[in-house]
DNA sequence: CAGCTGTGACTGGTCTGACCAGTGGACTAG
DNA sequence: CTAGTCCACTGGTCAGACCAGTCACAGCTG
């Protein structure tokens, strides 16, 4: 033989993933779209000549992905779910936990990512969106004088401003997924809020600072101020050893 | 009643999530480690006091989430597996085609990515740390000679030592799974590779370009250079309205 | 007529028991 | 000690059954 042909190693192709392929592959296509419905189990039973069984492996799967959502009952069957950012935050929590993944590189993570979006919105604003951040602003100091939680939700929105002026949803939501995961290690290491109105201010403090350095269309600034920041609020959980790391980030 | 209590929603637990939070539970715990093998299904059904069917839901979504690797006839049971990024790369990919992430996006992600995690490199190198990144600059420039699968590999490697370098390893695996949803973007939209020993010869003059910059101990150059040379590598991609996001990154 | 209620046809969740092709370790023959 | 055979056991799939829950609708009540 002249030359042997790469092979590649097979293996077996199981029933179910055949089902999810066929699922997955009609969602990217756009034969099916979040709201609408897929048929029974039975019904699906008798679509791809299959057992239940297998139906309900693969729906399993789907359901674990986030692609769809069971009830018993339901007389509409399964239906389809919009995109969530569950499914990653579970898979990267899964990454923190086993592959050993340090508070400090979440940390960091977050301070790129918060430092590039706004990096990015600086240069990109339009002054309606600049007052749509002052905006913002206004509505976390009058949070406040609420609650905390509140607190917390004026500041979600406040990113959620940034993400959009910088055009990427990405970045957004990988933030708020390893927010999440930062915010459950932190819960489950340490039992905190001390004087949570001090960090409140404070927090409120910073987000004035960066909205000053984005109305001057200083970019490099503005993304120095919000790593700063971020610095300032986590550090105090992150081992001394690992703060270097961090502190790099800043300039 | 003083106070209603805030009830929170409440959906139905199924057997088999039950089954897969111990399992999990189990791996978090450190009783499961990577390697060690499960019982065999039907053991897990004496286990767990509940039929087969439950076992396969739970191990078909263990195993689509990477947790575990079933085979039939292995008499051992089914495999813990290592983490390995493939489920977090599945899950961005399903983000980029449900929620329309563009090309833009993406690489506007890895431009920061990667540009940080120069950054930090170039603040925390040691002179050991430094030969060993000149080192896989010499191993790319002979790759050139043998393959662009063997430049790919040795420019796999350089990006491998940075992250190690910046002690973040969630950077480097973030980088790593948007590198493969890039890829395959472009080689859906694109069939390429023209010239490719130019483009290698060219991007190895960009990491030699990055490699100064980190000896000279200036990561705020070495970053830009780095996010400079990935932005000319993949704009051509990129619709040209999309551009600007990506050029607001480079400052 | 509007509004409530009871009912029944369906849903998904779970169980039982069965068969098959394939695996790998133990056992045997050399 | 090695090479080959064999068989207990594995996971993959199927068929059929039961249950608790949901929802739409017919029919009753005011």
């Amino acid at each position: 033989m002249a030359e042997s042909p790469r092979f590649q190693p097979v293996q077996p192709v199981r029933a179910y993933e055949r089902i999810v392929e066929q699922v997955e592959d009609a969602l990217a296509r756009g034969d099916l779209a979040p709201g609408q419905r897929l048929p029974s189990e039975r019904e699906l039973v008798a679509q791809f000549a299959v057992s239940r069984s297998t139906v309900r492996e693969a729906l399993r799967v789907l359901e674990s992905n986030g692609v769809v959502r069971s009830r018993p009952g339901d007389p509409n069957g399964p239906e389809i779910l919009p995109f969530s950012s569950t499914a990653l935050r579970k898979q990267l929590v899964r990454l923190a936990r086993v592959d050993e993944l340090t508070l400090a590189e979440l940390i960091g993570f977050r301070m790129i990512m918060d430092g590039a979006a706004i990096q990015v919105a600086s240069r990109l604003r339009t002054p309606a969106q600049l007052t749509e951040l002052t905006d913002t602003l206004t509505a976390m100091r009058t949070a406040i004088d609420v609650d905390f939680a509140a607190f917390s939700e004026a500041d979600l929105a406040f990113h959620d401003v940034i993400a959009r002026i910088s055009r990427n949803s990405l970045i957004e939501t990988c933030n708020e997924v390893v927010r999440g995961v930062v915010l459950s290690l932190i819960s489950n290491k340490i039992a905190h809020a001390p004087n949570s109105r001090a960090l409140m201010l404070e927090s409120l403090q910073h987000h004035t600072e960066v909205v000053d350095a984005i109305r001057d269309g200083d970019g490099t600034a503005a993304a120095r101020i919000a790593r700063q920041n971020m610095y300032d609020y986590y550090a105090g959980y992150v081992p001394e050893a690992e703060r270097e790391a961090l502190q790099a980030l800043i300039d």
